[in-house]
DNA sequence: CCTCTTTTGTTCTCTAATCGTTCCATTCTT
DNA sequence: AAGAATGGAACGATTAGAGAACAAAAGAGG
């Protein structure tokens, strides 16, 4: 699955990460890895993120981070999406308080594919369990029609949608096709 | 994933939320980070919001919340409630933080029509955002098969599904047919 | 309940250093 | 020689620090 090269830099990023908790700088690497360019470096990165073993914030400095390594390397990596440990069972009951952790986010109109977003951009807001949201600004749209049916998305429902400037492979985006179509 | 600063910053804010319960203010960051203008504190909040790492109400004094730690630091958070009381030394003015209101509720196993659930009711659980359940026990259950697909049920998702014992018209429901079949 | 005041967060502009990206020439394999 | 890997350097973007003015929320007091 890796080379040589990949094999050494993952290693030697997830040992940074690991110890300081710090990604190290293309800079860092390029020296790690006793190249004389940053630029294999960046090869490298790339072929590490399209092997899925790190993933990465495009253009941000030192946002690198490890998702797996391979079988071979002993350094174990576990605490990737954790979920919850299992603890000893105990018939509780959970009564869920009403959650009032609760956030508005602008409401923007309807999406449809192939369609411009019909902006009814007045000052309606929906209000979304924070749960929900990661970091960032957000807002909602209402899908129209099916097309995305597939990926769970149906017709009537509520998007909300994250303003980002850059999307990775799989990531499911609305964006505007020269201003216009949605 | 981190830059010195942001790293820097992140642990500050978690021995402090984790010490007295309350956010250190903008002001209070800057201090600790010694520097002497708020507005990089501001950009380092953002940077450790963008990754995910804090969460925050915004326009809201003294509103952060630690959502996981760098691998390194062993000053670890975890968002669980925690069953196992810890060992309460010290006098903490254990203000109500902004709890992050996740349950863990019981996973028993997969579900697809027409077949019995295979019922792996083992210990697992699930984490389970509070916001997103009602009132009443719930379990969860994976999903298999894509039979409910047009109802936004995909396979593979997981199902969370609220214990009743009657159902309205109109209502996606799990039931036992014959005390078997799914 | 309504002002006044203090605290706290937000934004903008500059400046500098660090960092990532890209393109092209060069070297190394096969 | 062809293809792959590497080196080099320019370029543009992000990160960081400072300072100031401004806006918003929280408290205090009448």
């Amino acid at each position: 699955m890796l080379t040589a090269k990949q094999h050494e830099l993952l290693v030697f990023i997830n040992q940074r990460l690991d110890q300081s908790g710090i990604s190290p700088s293309f800079e860092e690497m390029k020296e790690a890895l006793d190249l004389k360019s940053k630029s294999g470096v960046h090869r490298l990165i790339g072929a590490l993120e399209e092997r899925g073993f790190i993933r990465r914030l495009a253009n941000r400095a030192r946002a690198l981070e490890v998702m797996k390594m391979p079988e071979s390397a002993n350094t174990r990596r576990d605490n990737v999406t954790r979920l919850a440990p299992v603890k000893e069972a105990k018939p509780q009951i959970h009564i869920p308080v009403a959650a009032n952790d609760v956030l508005e986010i602008p409401f923007h109109g309807k999406i449809a594919a192939g369609v411009p977003i019909e902006a009814l951009e007045g000052q309606n807001s929906l209000s979304v369990p924070m749960a929900l949201l990661g970091a960032g600004e957000h807002y909602a749209l209402e899908v129209s029609g099916d097309s995305m049916m597939e990926a769970g998305i149906l017709d009537g429902d509520y998007a909300l949608i994250r303003k980002a400037d850059t999307a990775r492979d799989g990531e499911i985006v609305v964006a505007l096709i020269r201003g216009e179509e949605a």
